[in-house]
DNA sequence: AAGCCAATCACATAAAGAGGTGAAAAACTC
DNA sequence: GAGTTTTTCACCTCTTTATGTGATTGGCTT
């Protein structure tokens, strides 16, 4: 292997931090070109010293690793950022992910697992204890039983017009974009009310978005 | 280890279900209960057999796995589903999960792996390779970055009175809500609606929503 | 063929909402 | 303590929406 996988190390902890850089360096495969106590100087790190995998604490003085994390994504898209830290609380792990990260370990993880994390996260997998992962299919699965949506029997043109209300048109725009008169805006939208069983525009929206009629 | 972990084998391929079954039965820790080359029976067997874990191929004749699992999770949800298939696309990952899932393997798995992975989801864990993992990141990721919601700097009294609006009261009720006259609603909602720049109230209770502003 | 429903349009009235202008007391800021 | 913002209220005008009633056309069903 000619190309070596460059890591950036982010760790506040003295001693954590320097363990890490020991157990990099000792990697042939991996090229270790910085190890930072916080991100400060993110801005100017990334872009200077091009990391493929970025290591990130999350409990950082100043920015956390949270809040760094779509920088990084940001100023370079390919790199990708690994999490390493003591949390498991879904809300953590929930906003690291939305924030980019691509895998997520915990501190207790053998150094022989993170070695092998950094390698697959550079080719694309997402590694992740199983545990994790539980968590983060708790939040597909806590989304409402999808059940299926009620059917409110609304007619192909009565479904467009009320997709067309949840754009936030009113009858004019609604009239203009379907080529029908205003009139037939109306009729159609007292059907539509009739049978959500509503009377307002904005009762009709809500409903048509919360039980995703739309 | 006095109690086996029960486990029911949903795979239509019969050179498949065939070598899974005698991989199985050659497990010690583990106890199987029942191959079945489709779901047809699930209703009675999920009660019947009363699996801890089932093994659920998702490309069956009649009902596919993916259609299975909500049964079973319905049936019985302390038996866990795990899925073992060919299918690495995001759509079936993800329906799967929503369906109530705890794990997704790939068949081409190893006969280690899949002892290991079905002890870890017994054990609470959520095995998935890490390129499954990446997958499901994936959806979390494709949402809007969520950055923070842009400062529409509404005070106290503007955000209670736009929160009535999604709440798709009228003015009236709104007034009557919150102990004041009617002009005042009226007043608020003006200032909201220069301050979100939009100017009806749906176009408001709209970017409320999608802006997560309330 | 008769009947039903979806889709179109019209006219009319009443209620709700949008926008302009002004203003006073209270709270907060500098 | 002077100035700004927030919260409250009023009145007036115009537009948009809601609702009633009715009617025509075309497609689908029985």
């Amino acid at each position: 292997m000619e190309n070596k996988i460059r890591i950036l190390l982010y760790e506040d902890n003295r001693d954590l931090r320097e363990g890490m850089t020991f157990l990099l360096q000792a990697t042939p495969s991996l090229q270790l070109v910085g190890a930072f106590p916080d991100t400060s100087n993110l801005e100017m790190q990334i872009p200077g010293l091009k990391p493929d995998v970025v290591l990130m604490d999350i409990d950082m003085p100043g920015r956390t690793g949270i809040d760094a994390t779509p920088v990084v994504k940001a100023l370079r898209p390919e790199t990708q950022v690994l999490m390493v830290t003591v949390f498991e609380d879904e809300d953590r792990i929930f906003q690291a992910i939305r924030n980019g990260a691509s895998g997520y370990l915990l501190k207790r993880t053998s150094p022989t697992e993170i070695i092998a994390a950094i390698h697959d996260v550079y080719q694309g997998g997402s590694p992740m204890t199983s545990s994790i992962a539980r968590r983060v299919l708790h939040f597909f699965q806590q989304e409402q039983p999808v059940a299926k949506s009620k059917d409110y029997d609304l007619s192909p043109r009565e479904l467009e017009i009320l997709k067309s209300l949840v754009k936030g048109f009113s009858y004019k725009l609604i009239a203009d974009e379907h080529f029908i008169s205003i009139d037939t805006v109306r009729s159609h939208i007292r059907h539509i009310y009739e049978k959500l069983q509503v009377n307002s525009k904005t009762e009709a929206v809500l409903k048509a978005l919360k039980e995703k009629i739309v």
